[in-house]
DNA sequence: AACCCACGCAACCGCAGGGCG
DNA sequence: GCGCCCTGCGGTTGCGTGGGT
C-alpha cells in the first residue's frame, strides 16, 4: 500500500513546458487565481499536468517579478549568510530575496556558490599547510588536532554535550529552528526587530582586551575570554567561576534543532577546525567568552584575545569569500545569523 | 565534424505537516 | 484521535548546452 499519487500518472505530460502551456497556466491564474487548489487546476485549464507541476512552474518561473540568474554580490551575501545561519532552508533564504525564487536559490547554491566558497577553503588548507612549517606551529596543529579529534567523537556520536552529566545540573539554554517560527521571525524586518529588542539594555564593549562582566537585563553575564581553544559545534557552553564566585553560562548550541546542518560544514570543520575559530561566536561587539571543550576548567593559559577573534567574525569559510566579508562589515545581512548566535545565548 | 564531459537549470519525486471531515 | 487530501519544501534527476579534444 503506496501512498495515493497526486495525479493518474499515464495522463499526465511531464518535460519541459510549451509556451501553449504556459501561457495557459498563466492567464489562467491571472484572471482566475489558483482558487486554492493545485490539483484540480490543470484539469480546469484543460492541461495534461500535474497540479504539482503546475504550481512550480508558476511559483518557479510564470510568477510575476521573477529574477533568473544574475545574482548580485548582495544577494551572494544574503545566501551566504542566510545558509551559514539556518542551513538550505531556501523558502526561508528567498523569502528575504525579492524575486527569487527557493529553487533558484538552491540551483545557484549548488552550482556556484559551494564550489566558489569550498575551493577557496581548500586554497586555504593548502596555503596553511605550507605555513605549518616552523615546530610552533605544529605543536598548535597536533593541540588542535586532539580536541578536533574528541569533538569529531562527540559529533559522530551525537551526544549533546548538555546531556552529559557534567551538565546535568545547568539549565540549558535552548534555541532551535522553531524558535524562529514562534517569534515570527519570517523576514529580516521582524528578525531585526527582534534583536533590537532583545539587544536594549545591553551595553556593547569594543575593547575586548578589557574584563567587564556585562550584565544581562535576565541576570546572564556574559564573562571575559578567558581561554579559548578551538571552539566546535560541540563547545558551545561553558560553566564558568567567576572571582566573585558567580557562575555565568556560556551561550547554547545555536544548532540545536537545525540537525540537518549543511553537511559542507561538518566536512569544513572535521577537515579544518581550526579554520572554525570563531564560527559560532564572532559576534564582534559582545564579549562573549570561548572555552575548552564544554569543561569548567577555566584556568588554561591559552587564550585568545576579542582582537584576534573579531578578525573572525564570522565563519571562516565565509569570511574567506570577499563577497561575505564586505555584509559582515556592512552588518546588514548577517542579521539572522548574529540572531542564531544572539538566540543561543538569549533564550534561555 | 564528431564525440565526450562538465555544468547549469528546470522539473520531478517523496516526505512532512496542516487542514478538515 | 484518525485518516485523507492538499500544499510546501528540499533533495535529486535528467536534459540541453557549451567547451575541450
Amino acid at each position: 500500500m503506496g501512498r495515493a499519487p497526486c495525479c493518474d500518472k499515464a495522463n499526465v505530460k511531464k518535460g519541459p513546458w510549451s509556451p501553449e502551456e504556459d501561457a495557459k497556466l498563466k492567464s489562467y491564474i491571472e484572471q482566475h487565481g489558483t482558487g486554492g487548489n493545485w490539483i484540480a487546476l490543470p484539469q480546469k485549464i484543460g492541461l495534461k499536468r500535474c497540479g504539482k507541476s503546475c504550481r512550480l512552474r508558476w511559483l518557479n518561473y510564470l510568477r510575476p517579478n521573477i529574477k533568473h540568474g544574475g545574482f548580485s554580490e548582495e544577494e551572494d551575501n544574503i545566501i551566504c549568510s542566510l545558509y551559514v545561519s539556518i542551513g538550505s532552508r531556501w523558502s526561508i533564504i528567498a523569502a528575504q530575496l525579492p524575486g527569487r525564487t527557493d529553487n533558484d536559490i538552491k540551483n545557484y547554491w549548488n552550482t556556484r556558490l559551494k564550489k566558489k566558497l569550498l575551493g577557496k577553503q581548500r586554497k586555504e588548507q593548502q596555503a596553511q599547510a605550507r605555513r605549518v612549517s616552523n615546530n610552533q606551529q605544529k605543536q598548535d596543529v597536533k593541540r588542535e588536532t586532539e580536541n578536533l579529534i574528541v569533538a569529531s567523537e562527540v559529533m559522530i556520536n551525537q551526544v549533546p554535550y548538555w546531556s552529559s552529566s557534567e551538565f546535568s545540573s545547568v539549565p540549558m539554554p535552548v534555541t532551535n529552528a522553531s524558535s524562529f517560527q514562534h517569534y515570527g521571525l519570517n523576514n529580516q524586518t521582524s528578525l531585526r526587530s527582534m534583536m533590537v529588542n532583545k539587544l536594549e539594555g545591553i551595553t556593547f564593549s569594543n575593547d575586548h582586551h578589557q574584563q567587564p562582566q556585562q550584565p544581562y537585563t535576565n541576570g546572564c553575564e556574559i564573562p571575559y575570554l578567558q581561554d579559548q581553544v578551538f571552539p566546535t559545534m560541540v563547545n558551545h557552553v561553558t560553566v564558568v567561576s567567576n572571582e566573585n564566585n558567580s557562575v555565568t553560562y556560556q551561550p547554547s548550541n545555536i544548532f540545536q534543532g537545525f540537525e540537518n546542518f549543511p553537511s559542507d560544514f561538518c566536512e569544513l570543520v572535521c577537515v579544518n577546525p581550526q579554520q572554525m575559530e570563531g564560527f559560532n561566536y564572532g559576534m564582534e561587539s559582545m564579549d562573549m567568552s570561548m572555552s575548552n571543550g564544554g569543561s569548567t576548567n577555566t584556568t588554561s593559559t591559552e587564550s585568545t584575545s576579542w582582537g584576534e577573534m573579531s578578525s573572525l567574525v564570522y565563519s571562516p569559510l565565509v569570511a574567506d569569500y570577499e563577497g561575505c566579508r564586505q555584509g559582515i562589515i556592512a552588518q546588514d545581512h548577517v542579521v539572522a545569523f548574529e540572531e542564531c548566535k544572539y538566540f543561543g545565548m538569549q533564550m534561555q
